[in-house]
RNA sequence: GGGGGAUUUCCCGAGCGGCCAAAGGGGGCAGACUGUAAAUCUGUUGUCACUGACUUCGGUGGUCCGAAUCCACCAUCCCCCA
C-alpha cells in the first residue's frame, strides 16, 4: 500500500485541495511539504505529536519535510476556531518556547542536509515593512472572502481584533516564502487550519501563477466530538517534566472504548493489518488494545525504557506485580514531628492532592489507602520506622505513590 | 467621537446591603457497580490550626455598624449610532 492510501486508511486525512495530484506527488516522494507550529507553550503536546508523526510517515516515503516554527506568527496569535483572544506573548517567552520546540522536535525527526529542515518564520516576518506588505500581499486578499471563512465564525460573534485578523495573511505569506525559497509545494496542518492554508495556495497562485497544495489532518476527536489530549489540568504534554511518562501512559490507558482503535490507527506506527485484527475485539478485551496503545505511544514519545517502567508501574498497582517502578516520594527529617507524620501531610507531600483540605476530603470519603488498607482517620500517624519500610499510598483508584523516608 | 450594557468561585450562570464561601448546571474528585472503560446512583468540590477562623465576587478608593450587592474613578470586553 502506498503512503497516500495508508494515510487515508488510518483516517488521518481530512481535506485536500486536489486529491489526484497530491496522491501522485506524495506516493512518488515529490513533495516538499511544511507544517507550522506556533510556539504558544514551552512544550509540544499531543496535537503536535500527530503532525510530527505525519512528517515522519511522509519522510519515510521519500518526501521532504520542513518544520516551521512560528516565531513570527506567535506575535499575532491564530484566532482560528477560538472563542476568545490569545493572550499576547512577549519576546522572551516566544524565544524561549521556540528553543523548547526545537529540542523536542529533534527527538522525533532527523534534521540535516537532505533530511528534514527546520525554519523559523521570524526570519522573514519580523522585518516586514507595513506599507510594502499591505500593498504587495494585502492587496491579494478579499476581506469579504476572509469574513466568510469558517475559522472566524466563532470570533465574529464575540469580537475579533484587527491584529488577529491578519494572522491568515502571515501564514499565507509563509507558504509563499517557503515556496520561493525551498520549492515547498504542499502544506499540512490540522483541519482547523484549512482556511489559512487555502489563503496560502491562493496567494501563490496570484503572485506566481503556480499551483501549490494543501492537506489537512483530522483533529483527534473523541467519540463525543471533543479534542483529545486534554485533561482537567491542561494539555497532555510531551515534555516529561510537565506530564510524566506514567501520566502520559495512563492518559491513553484510560481512553474510551469507542476511541481506542481510532487512536491506534491514527497515532501508532503499527501495521494496518495488525490493527484490523483488533477491530473485532470487544468488551473487556479492549483493555488489551488500550495497553497496546498506551505502551506504543509512551515508547514513541519517551523511549522504550520509560514505556516499560510506566507499564510495570501500572501493572503493579492495578494487578499483580512488584512495586519496583512505582513513582516515589522521599520524605525528609523536616517533614516529621516527633518522628512521625500524619496521613494528610503525607498525601500533600506526595502530591497526591493539591491541598490539605482535599486530603481531608479524600480521606473522609474513603478514598485513601495505605498498603492496601483503607484509612479514614484523618489524624492517623505513621512513624519513622514504618516509613523506612516504605508505604504505598493511594488516592482513589489511579493516583498512588510509594512514600519512603 | 456619541449612547447603552457587561466583568461573580475551574467553565457557564443566579445573586434582596446583613440569613453569601455565594443558587443551579457543566466539569473535576471520591464511593458503589465494573474492565484502570462507558452509563447509572450517592457524596463532595476556596483555604487553614475544620463544629471555628481566614481570604475571594475586574482594579483602586469611599459610604455604612456591615458591601459581590450603594457611590467615584480606572481597566477590559460587547452592542447600537457615526
Amino acid at each position: 500500500m502506498k503512503i497516500y492510501d495508508e494515510l487515508v486508511a488510518r483516517g488521518l486525512i481530512a481535506q485536500v485541495t486536489n486529491e489526484a495530484e497530491i496522491k501522485e506527488m506524495v506516493d512518488n516522494g515529490k513533495a516538499v511539504f511544511y507544517i507550522g507550529f506556533d510556539p504558544t507553550a514551552d512544550s509540544l503536546h499531543v496535537g503536535h505529536f500527530m503532525a510530527l508523526c505525519l512528517m515522519k510517515r511522509l519522510q519515510m516515503a521519500g518526501n521532504k519535510p520542513i518544520a516551521l516554527i512560528g516565531g513570527g506568527t506567535a506575535y499575532i496569535g491564530d484566532p482560528s476556531g477560538r472563542t476568545d483572544m490569545r493572550s499576547m506573548m512577549n519576546k522572551e517567552t516566544i524565544e524561549h518556547n521556540c528553543e523548547c520546540f526545537k529540542k523536542q522536535m529533534s527527538r522525533f525527526i532527523e534534521f540535516g542536509p537532505d533530511k528534514a529542515m527546520m525554519v523559523n518564520n521570524a526570519d522573514w516576518l519580523l522585518d516586514l515593512n507595513y506599507i510594502d506588505f499591505i500593498r504587495d500581499i494585502g492587496s491579494c486578499f478579499s476581506v469579504n472572502n476572509m469574513l466568510r471563512a469558517k475559522c472566524y465564525e466563532q470570533r465574529l460573534e464575540k469580537g475579533l481584533s484587527f491584529l488577529e485578523f491578519n494572522y491568515m495573511l502571515m501564514q499565507s505569506y509563509d507558504f509563499l516564502a517557503l515556496y520561493e525559497k525551498y520549492g515547498c509545494n504542499m502544506q499540512f496542518g490540522g483541519d482547523d487550519q484549512w482556511s489559512n492554508m487555502l489563503g496560502g495556495t491562493e496567494l501563490i497562485r496570484k503572485k506566481l501563477g503556480k499551483d501549490a497544495h494543501a492537506m489537512t489532518i483530522n483533529l483527534l476527536l473523541n467519540s463525543e466530538g471533543k479534542k483529545m489530549g486534554k485533561t482537567q489540568s491542561g494539555a497532555v504534554w510531551l515534555d516529561p517534566e510537565k506530564t510524566t511518562p506514567y501520566d502520559f501512559y495512563q492518559y491513553w490507558r484510560n481512553v474510551n472504548d469507542a476511541d481506542v482503535l481510532k487512536c491506534i490507527r491514527m497515532l501508532t506506527f503499527l501495521p494496518l493489518e495488525e490493527i484490523d485484527k483488533m477491530d473485532s475485539w470487544e468488551g473487556s478485551q479492549l483493555n488489551k488494545a488500550k495497553e497496546i496503545l498506551a505502551y506504543e505511544l509512551t515508547k514513541l514519545v519517551h523511549g522504550e525504557e520509560e514505556a516499560n517502567k510506566a507499564q510495570n508501574a501500572a501493572q503493579s498497582i492495578f494487578g499483580a506485580g512488584n512495586s519496583e517502578n512505582m513513582p516515589e516520594c522521599k520524605l525528609e527529617e523536616s517533614d516529621l514531628r516527633d518522628d512521625a507524620i500524619d496521613i494528610l501531610s503525607i498525601l500533600v507531600k506526595a502530591e497526591l492532592v493539591p491541598s490539605r483540605s482535599e486530603a481531608r476530603r479524600a480521606t473522609e470519603q474513603g478514598g485513601v489507602t495505605v498498603n492496601n488498607e483503607k484509612v479514614t482517620d484523618i489524624k492517623k500517624l505513621y512513624t519513622k520506622a514504618e516509613l523506612v519500610e516504605g508505604l504505598v499510598v493511594r488516592r482513589g483508584k489511579k493516583a498512588f505513590k510509594k512514600v519512603l523516608f
